[in-house]
RNA sequence: GCCCCAGUGGCGAAAUGGUAGACGCGGCAGACUCAAAAUCUGUUAUCUGCGAGGAUGUGCUGGUUCGAGUCCGGCCUGGGGCACCA
């Protein structure tokens, strides 16, 4: 058969034109068809697309495209997420400025993006660094300022004492500025908040809408918030006062446990412990190294638990004894009061903290089933429900019980003119922190007037536009460093003011990017009529690493937008899948360099696989399977695979072995073996439309015709099911089985195929349906395919075929029959039988008899269409 | 430290509580070829047996069930997030 190569490096370019002449995946907000948005996470314009991102995007296209062959309008854009911190580090260490990097490698990434094949309506792209998009996202914020969604206050940043910036989290590495090397210091500074803890409650009951979320992003953001239910309790200081106040007041959700406390702990951040900081050398030196451990929880909670005896005590407010006050390190200011009692007994924390300290531990609580008597606790804590023991008139109930007994009782009971106890709500969730010292990021539009305090920028007056004049050959914010940038007058009294340097986090920007990809170039933030009409975006695909802020940030946002009316809807993403990472082997040389794949031979040796060194043909030690990373060098540049082995190669292969929510390994094997799969379907379409050149309708017909009938219709039905559930691994098989059906009928009933009707017209029939149900994947090759069986127009504006559910029906099925949960026949019964019939034949047979040894059966379960259980 | 998730052949994996290993990669054997590549066919969990077959097997461990990879309890290992990376 001189049938010649597919060409993929040739047709993709030319599809790929086609595709952009016609303008096909151009979305039209009138269009009357049912509307479907799908949207894959835009990315961060890094310099060259990441293999994640192919992975990523292909999903999205692979849904983009199967919607649209079923009839939608499909939304499918893209932008890029361009403001952050990277472009200013390109800018410290190339001397090259955030916005050429930034536009720069947008343009390179756009052109690999192209190069994907990929359905997106360009028309609609924007970068969130584009003036024409911070512009609306100012106004925004003037908007949730007038509603009062805005606040200021004080809070901590990691402060590098040497290059006098502020650090971001993952420029402190090991409480030491990463490029000075200093040690970190906590600073306050006033900062801008969005006030995302006034919809706690909200966002968190409508957890339980979002019925088309992962479970576990839900059940993530579910304890993100972290709402509980506790009392606010005031201990009464047992002499002077420090700072004024004569008491403190802790929050705990387990009041129930207050005759077993040992002391109590306060924040290095509360207010009794700066006033006790004041004038003595040792509180203050322990606040300081407290300080030190940075901001981020987990280097709080890892952090050796340490306290510092205050010599305060507290009276307890039922046995009227006292306990020790002790400022300690993990107790935070921001979560509850900053302070707590600690339990020992029952709070992990606590027992460590009071073994350290040598305080006592009081059991008072006692699980079911032991004895008061003997009941100690050890190295560890008990958490669970039990009879309350060791509590005076406690005793005896249930920790509910005493939990709800304690609070009536101090609610009641009055304390320096206020109630001792109060019940509280309370949540984890804290404001939203959006301002950044930094130059690459959305301006806050505010001035600051010494005689009008803060005075938004008047709408007539934005944007406010970020400088082109900066420099950044020294660290900390150039915006506050600019000759011209902050020197404003004030808009309500003319007076010289000061404009605001601080920029929004880029968790702003992405937080309602999807909305304005509705009409990008409105001169509001939304066209409430259009963007009500698109959201919510029906599939959002992206990294599982999103589960909580971006996604978090973004349902509070959309909720803010509607109290301003820019939107009419609450939840931005209506359906979401979490995608996993790209993964790839690691190799090191033998002084512990690492390699890139790049540079790595693979061998087969007497059935070992082994890494060389192409240059100089060193044996390289093959490592774990990693996240890829640059500096495990184990990254594979995407741009390698679409020039070698073409973008249907590279989107077949990313969709194919792993299911899409968990890991992928890259492997080149992989690679060819699909690459070789696409040759074969050609081959498969070029004989066809050889051997058939007729078009006829494929009806009825028996054997041959009937066994490719009844594949290609059953594989279209479960492709249809897997893509709908985002199962494209499952659905890629059963294209390969189809393949393999199709593929051997050619190459072994040659003789019907160019004699039997029925025949021909079933295989041309079931290779149609192959080429269209394998466009959604490899959308070129299927162009390609569709016009060599002789169809004009293109596959990408056809319709899905349509499925013939008749020839999914057997007439006879076979059922496992196991004897006594293990399987050893299978019986071959009409789909009709009743069980009665199915037991009969099951226990006829002659493996079961035998299985059997001559006992009688107890029991026989029969379950309709799927298996028979004999149980002796 | 806290929250969430995952673990199945040599490898990626499949499996509404119902035949564990579909499909692919890799390997092995064969066909075609002067030869190679490409392609095609067969085979491939482990142990045992000439074979029919039998036994074992889904990270470990205990349980629920006629039946557990799947549900429940306790562990182990790996990964994601932890509020200024995006």
């Amino acid at each position: 058969m001189a049938t010649e190569r597919y060409n993929a490096r040739e047709a993709e370019a030319r599809w790929q034109k086609a595709w952009t002449e016609a303008k096909v995946f151009e979305t039209k907000n009138d269009d009357p068809r049912p509307k479907y948005y799908v949207l894959e996470m835009f990315p961060y314009p890094s310099g060259r697309i990441h293999i994640g991102h192919v992975r990523n995007y292909t999903m999205g296209d692979v849904v983009a495209r199967y919607k649209r062959a079923r009839g939608f309008n499909v939304l499918h854009p893209m932008g890029w997420d361009a403001f952050g911190m990277p472009a200013e580090n390109a800018a410290m260490k190339g001397h090259v400025h955030p916005k050429s990097w930034t536009y720069d490698n947008i343009a390179t990434m756009r052109g690999q993006l192209k190069s994907m094949g990929l359905s997106l309506d360009w028309s609609r792209e924007f970068a969130t660094c584009d003036v024409e998009y911070y512009t609306q996202q100012q106004k925004l914020f003037l908007d949730f300022m007038k509603a009062g969604l805005v606040s200021r206050k004080k809070s901590k940043v990691n402060w590098d004492p040497v290059d006098m910036t502020v650090l971001a989290n993952e420029q402190v590495i090991d409480g030491r500025g990463w490029r000075s090397g200093a040690l970190v210091e906590q600073r306050e500074l006033v900062q801008w908040f969005l006030k995302i803890s006034d919809f706690s409650e909200e966002l968190l009951s409508a957890i339980d809408t979002l019925d088309r979320w992962p479970e576990k992003v839900r059940t993530m953001q579910r304890n993100w918030i972290g709402k509980s239910e506790g009392l606010r309790v005031r201990f009464e200081i047992d002499g002077p006062a420090a700072g004024g106040d004569p008491t403190i007041e802790v929050f705990t959700t387990r009041p129930d446990t207050l005759f077993g406390m040992s002391f109590l702990a306060i924040s290095a951040d509360h207010p009794v412990a700066r006033a006790l900081g004041e004038g003595n050398a040792d509180v203050t030196a322990f606040i300081d190294d407290c300080h030190r451990i940075g901001t981020s929880a987990a280097a709080l909670e890892t952090a050796e638990k340490k306290g510092y005896d205050t010599g305060l005590k507290v009276r307890h407010p039922f046995n009227g004894k006292s306990y020790p006050v002790y400022i300690a390190n993990f107790v935070l200011m921001d979560y509850g009061t900053g302070a707590i009692f600690g339990c020992p007994a029952h709070d992990q924390r606590d027992l460590d903290f009071a073994r350290k300290y040598d305080l006592t531990v009081t059991p008072v609580v006692l699980p079911d089933g032991e004895d008061a008597g003997n009941f100690v606790v050890g190295n560890v804590a008990f958490t669970e429900d039990g009879k309350l023991i060791n509590s005076d008139f406690l005793n005896g109930l249930g920790v509910d019980e005493a939990k709800n007994k304690v609070a009536s009782i101090l609610e009641t009971r009055d304390l320096h003119g206020k109630p001792a106890g109060a019940r509280q709500v309370n949540y984890r969730l804290r404001d939203w922190g959006i301002s950044r010292q930094r130059y690459w990021g959305c301006p806050i539009p505010v001035i600051h007037c010494d005689s009008c305090g803060v005075v938004p920028v008047p709408t007539k007056d934005l944007p406010v536009k970020l400088p082109d004049d900066v420099e950044f050959d020294r660290p900390g914010n150039p915006l506050d460093r600019h000759p011209t940038f902050s020197k404003c007058t004030c808009p309500e009294c003319g007076k010289p003011a000061r404009r605001e340097t601080d920029t929004m986090d880029t968790f702003v920007d992405s937080s309602w990017y999807y909305s304005r990809f509705t009409e990008p170039r409105a001169g509001t933030p939304t066209v409430p009529s259009v963007v009500n009409s698109w959201l919510p975006v029906d599939q959002y695909i992206g990294g599982i690493e999103h589960a909580i802020l971006h996604l978090l940030y973004s349902r509070f946002f959309t909720r803010a937008m509607k109290a301003t009316g820019h939107v009419d809807f609450d939840e931005p993403f209506r359906g979401l899948f979490t995608q996993g990472m790209v993964v790839h082997e690691t190799y090191q040389t033998a002084d512990g360099e690492w390699v890139s794949p790049g540079d790595v031979d693979i061998v087969t040796d007497g059935g070992t696989r082994k890494a060389r060194l192409r240059t100089t043909g060193e044996d390289v030690t093959i490592g774990a399977i990693e996240k890829m990373s640059k500096s495990k060098k184990n990254t594979v540049d995407p741009n390698d695979i679409l020039e070698s082995f073409g973008a249907d190669t590279a989107r077949w292969f990313m969709l194919s072995d792993s299911p899409p929510e968990r890991d992928v390994e890259w492997t080149d094997a992989g690679a060819q073996g699909t690459a070789r799969f696409l040759q074969r379907v050609w081959r498969i379409v070029s004989e066809t439309s050889e051997l058939v050149p007729a078009t006829g309708t494929a009806e009825g017909g028996d054997k041959l015709a009937l066994t490719l009938r009844k594949a290609a219709h059953k594989t279209l039905a479960m492709v249809e099911e897997n893509i709908e559930g985002l199962r494209f691994n499952v659905a890629l098989a059963k294209i390969y089985e189809l393949v393999n059906t199709i593929g051997s009928a050619l190459a072994n009933e040659r003789g019907t195929l160019e004699g039997d009707l029925a025949a021909s017209n079933a295989l041309r029939e079931a290779v149609g349906i192959l080429v269209k149900i394998m466009a959604p994947m490899t959308p070129h090759l299927a162009e390609e395919s569709w016009a060599a069986l002789g169809h004009d127009g293109m596959l990408a504006l056809s319709d899905w075929p349509v499925l013939e559910k008749s020839l999914l029906v057997e007439d006879e099925i076979t059922l496992p029959v196991q004897v006594n949960g293990k399987k050893r026949a299978d019986v071959t019964v009409s789909r009709t039988a009743g069980n009665a019939e199915v037991e009969a034949a099951a226990l006829a047979l002659e493996p079961v008899i035998r299985a059997l040894e001559g006992k009688s059966p107890k029991k026989v379960i029969v379950v309709p269409g799927r298996i028979v259980n004999v149980v002796a």
